[in-house]
DNA sequence: AAGATACTGTACATATTGTTCGATTTTGTT
DNA sequence: AACAAAATCGAACAATATGTACAGTATCTT
């Protein structure tokens, strides 16, 4: 890949970073990123069509470092002997991984575009709730099997605000408690 | 309310309704809902100051209308008396009203004005959930308050994302099974 | 019926979006 | 080190959207 490429790409990841904190998401025009990250018109054009797709640029970005290691990726293992330990450790790695990003997620959770980025994250975590119940690692509840889905997902998502909402204050492994309290 | 008023926000509930279900809600400008609801743009903004406030009136209205009768209004009661009988007969009721809403709210939910649409559906509801709680009505689980708290909104807000999801087939008394299945 | 209030239509200033293109700088390659 | 490819810049421009102002008309309330 290019260095100019990326260069462009961070530049303008950290000027909607910084403009998060300055204004609401909705409020920041792409004149606004241009000034801010000091890329040209031209330049952005090049790149992408609206300012959602900066956003959406920068989401991928954080979740495919941050679930580079997440149970669905390790297609080869033998799942069905992971047990509940194993998996609690697997969350607690992410949430590792997730205050990598600590900064920009921040910046994200405490704006409108928190709604475009928790998305993304749903579908991240989507099939691996799924999984998670056909593995019998989480219950099925008297519940139809979507919604029951649907349930573990939030609860991480859950877990995910509150966690930056309370900056970061409690552990990883805290968290993973709670993850299972919602889910036993 | 002067009548002229009245009219002039459902011509404009309209056409955004109607819209959302032509195009995403960020692709919908200002000049398209004077174009598809006929209101000129001087009398928009006597109103209105942006596309957001008009949905914000839609969700206003909803709200105030389905929650007209729900547990966190009716102070006067003696709520150390509730059942779970009572407090499902709520739910019940409450889904049945957003049933008479059912056009508006699909479009709503189809869209990216979703999120917006949820989030004062959660600031509704929050309230009720905490009140649940301190009446133990509904158990408090080993977590923090807040996360047991958005937990038990979150798990109404999905089943309402769920039922809409799926046309609206189940009952309101087969959805209040699930959220007690997902509460217990 | 009369005064108040809301609506329309037009006009206009300003801001934002999106495209084009030639000149310049940086990069990857040999 | 030199060259070709690719990315960036900057400036200019058309098209669209936002937001305001005001004079005339229609409608409501009492």
């Amino acid at each position: 890949m290019d260095k100019r490429i990326t260069k462009t790409n961070h530049l303008l990841y950290d000027a909607l970073a910084k403009l998060l904190r300055e204004k609401p998401y909705n409020k920041i025009t792409i004149e606004d990123l241009l000034q801010a990250s000091g890329v040209s018109r031209s330049t952005f054009y090049a790149h992408f069509k609206t300012k959602e797709e900066v956003l959406m640029s920068i989401t991928t970005m954080i979740i495919t470092h941050v679930f580079s290691h997440s149970l669905h990726e390790e297609e080869t293992h033998d799942f069905s002997k992971v047990s509940l330990f194993d998996y609690g450790h697997l969350i607690t790695h992410t949430l590792y991984h997730l205050h990598d990003e600590k900064n920009l997620i921040e910046a994200i959770l405490s704006s409108e575009s928190k709604d475009i980025f928790l998305r993304d994250l749903r579908k991240e975590i989507t099939p691996i709730a799924e999984k998670s119940l056909d593995l019998n690692i989480l219950r099925t509840r008297e519940l139809p099997r979507d919604l029951r889905v649907a349930e573990i997902t939030e609860s991480f998502v859950l877990l995910i605000i509150y966690w930056f909402n309370s900056d970061c204050k409690e552990t990883p492994e805290n968290l993973t408690k709670y993850f299972f309290s919602m889910n036993r």
